[in-house]
DNA sequence: GCACTCCATAGGAAGTATTCCTATTTAACA
DNA sequence: TGTTAAATAGGAATACTTCCTATGGAGTGC
């Protein structure tokens, strides 16, 4: 359940290489920012890991810890869960379908799969709790976005 | 890629019959709320729908929009797309995997399945642009909370 | 029609979450 | 060390959501 020691340490080493190659500074905050989140399993929002980096660095602010959580993402080096940085979205559609989301935009559309259709619970999810529902998130980029993209 | 001009008028009589069961009132706001929601296919965050509805009642508040939805939510009428009403969590776990969220208590988890590990890019996916990441979505009651909930 | 009750609403205030602004600090590198 | 561009702290600003409370309106019994 908790993350091994040695798997933090290797992680920690490949950020380092990461960031000399992405062209980004190896900060003492971005350090333990990345610490705090490959160190647990419980997928924190960005207060609980401001929470943590601040008790080894005190004085750390919280947009610190956005921005860095943001650039990180961005650069592949964490994933934002849920939509990114949108606000509540609403469905009409009760039937069961699948979701696709541009991750430039925030663009959702549904779409039902023939070939998905007959998808089972796997076990493995039962191992949390009783699941209620299922279903496919696709993240991509919309043809909008491709289009506009190009023309930039 | 537009709702129907009948489906809307069935589902809308079906929302009247749903609110007599239900036992809560078919309010003028409460149906124009509902109308916009499922005459999109664009899942409108809550500040859209109350664009669209101040159109017909002008006079009709942000609050009531958020009230409803939530309400309509609740009883299964619409669904809330993403991480119901949680700020943005951060996943370090970068291995392809699933997720189980919790609907009650907001807890996530990661999950890997044997049998859905060769899940292919559906092709109706491909209609919206390019996919570039595929992931199972569980929603379902945690142990945790199955537990507090016999116990209360 | 009138009073009563309860649910629903409007509008603004309050509470969170996130991002912006800018002077200052610091990592990287010669 | 000195230089420089990137990164930071801290507070202000913004965005999103919920709370508060007086008011409104439908249904019921009279």
């Amino acid at each position: 359940m908790t993350v091994p020691r040695e798997t933090i340490a290797q992680r920690m080493n490949a950020f380092g290489k990461a960031c000399d190659r992405l062209g980004i500074k190896v900060t003492h905050q971005r350090m333990e920012i990345f610490r705090v989140v490959i160190s647990t399993e419980e997928h924190p929002d960005a207060v609980t890991v401001h929470r943590r980096v601040k008790k080894r660095i005190p004085t750390v602010s919280l947009d610190t810890v956005y921005r860095n959580l943001k650039l990180l993402a961005d650069h592949g080096l964490l994933a934002i869960v849920g939509m990114s940085q949108e606000s509540l979205r609403f469905d009409g559609n009760m039937q069961e379908h699948h979701h696709f989301a541009c991750v430039k935009c925030g663009l959702i559309r549904d779409f039902s799969s023939g070939a998905i259709g007959g998808l089972t619970m796997p076990d493995e999810a039962k191992t949390f709790g009783a699941p209620l529902s299922l279903h496919l998130e696709v993240k991509g980029i919309c043809a909008t976005c491709q289009k506009s993209a190009k023309g930039g």
